[in-house]
DNA sequence: TTTTTACTTTAGAATTATTATAAACTAGAA
DNA sequence: TTCTAGTTTATAATAATTCTAAAGTAAAAA
C-alpha cells in the first residue's frame, strides 16, 4: 500500500494523518497477508521498526479508531489481552494455545451443514468458529 | 444435587468442604438447567440467596478449584470478564451481544461438513462455533 | 503566510478485573 | 483435645486498559 493510499485511508476515516497514524498505518497495512497482534506486540514492532516515538496511549487511541473505521477486527481470544486481525472481512480461526498464535482460516474452508434457528426475537449476526489446536 | 452429593463431589476432587465451597456449588451445580456466570454476577447473586459471607478472593479461589476440578469451563467471550459455565460437557453457544448473555448450543443442533486440516505439526483439539445474535 | 481552532499526542493518574500475600481460621487426622 | 495442613480473608500488588488535562500540530480561516 503506497503511502499516497496510507494517506487517503485515513483522510476517508476522517483521521488526521499524523506521524504517528501514518506509521502506524504502515506497519499493519503494508503487507500482503493477514497480521494478527495486540497493544503489547504492536508497540514492540513498532519500537523496533520505526524511529517515530509512540505514547501507549497514542497506540491505544490509534487501534481503536482504526478499529471503528472498520479497517481491524477484534477477535475474542480467551485470557486478559485483546487481540486484533488486519483481515476485516468475514472469516474463522485457529487458535494455538502453545504459542498464542492465530491464523486465519477462509469462509469457505468451513462448510456448516446444520444451525439451530436464532432465540425468539433475535437473528443471527454472524458465526465464528474456533479451532483450537494441540501438538 | 442433594448435599450429600455436594460434598461427596467436594471430596472427590480433594476440596474440603467448607462453608463458603458448599454454598457456591449448592448454588452453582442445584439446577436443571445451564448457568452463565462471570465472577462479579456470582458474588451478586451469592449475597442475595445465601446468608454466608464471601470474600471476593474465595469466589475466585473456588471458582478455579471448580474448573481444574472439571466441574466448570470457561467461556471465550469479548470484553474483560471471564464468563464460567456449569455445562462442562462439549458445546457451542449463542451470544447475545445487547444483553451480555450466553445460551448453549448441544452439539448435535451444529453439523459441520466441512473443516481445514490442521497446520502442519498440530492437531485439532475442539471446534467451538460462537454465534452473535442481533435484535 | 500568519493566526486560529479543533483535533492529537503525551505522561501520568485512575480504573477494572484478577492474582498474590500473609495472618487468622477451620476441617479432619492423630 | 491437639495438631496440622488446607482455607478464608482483607488488603496489597499486578496487568491491561481508559481517562485527564496540558502541550503539540494539522488544516481551516483570515
Amino acid at each position: 500500500m503506497k503511502k499516497v493510499d496510507i494517506l487517503k485511508k485515513l483522510r476517508s476515516s476522517g483521521l488526521r494523518p499524523t506521524k504517528q497514524r501514518v506509521e502506524i498505518a504502515k506497519f499493519l497495512f503494508d503487507r500482503d497477508t493477514t497480521f494478527h497482534f495486540t497493544i503489547e506486540s504492536l508497540e514492540n514492532h513498532l519500537t523496533k521498526k520505526t524511529s517515530c516515538k509512540f505514547a501507549l496511549a497514542t497506540i491505544y487511541n490509534t487501534i481503536h479508531a482504526f478499529k471503528k473505521a472498520g479497517h481491524l477486527s477484534e477477535v475474542d481470544v480467551r485470557g486478559k489481552k485483546t487481540y486484533f486481525d488486519t483481515n476485516i472481512t468475514n472469516h474463522h480461526h485457529f487458535y494455538d494455545n502453545e504459542t498464542s498464535e492465530l491464523i486465519d482460516i477462509d469462509t469457505s474452508e468451513i462448510v456448516i451443514q446444520k444451525i439451530p434457528k436464532a432465540p425468539n426475537g433475535k437473528k443471527i449476526k454472524n458465526v465464528e468458529v474456533f479451532i483450537n489446536l494441540k501438538n
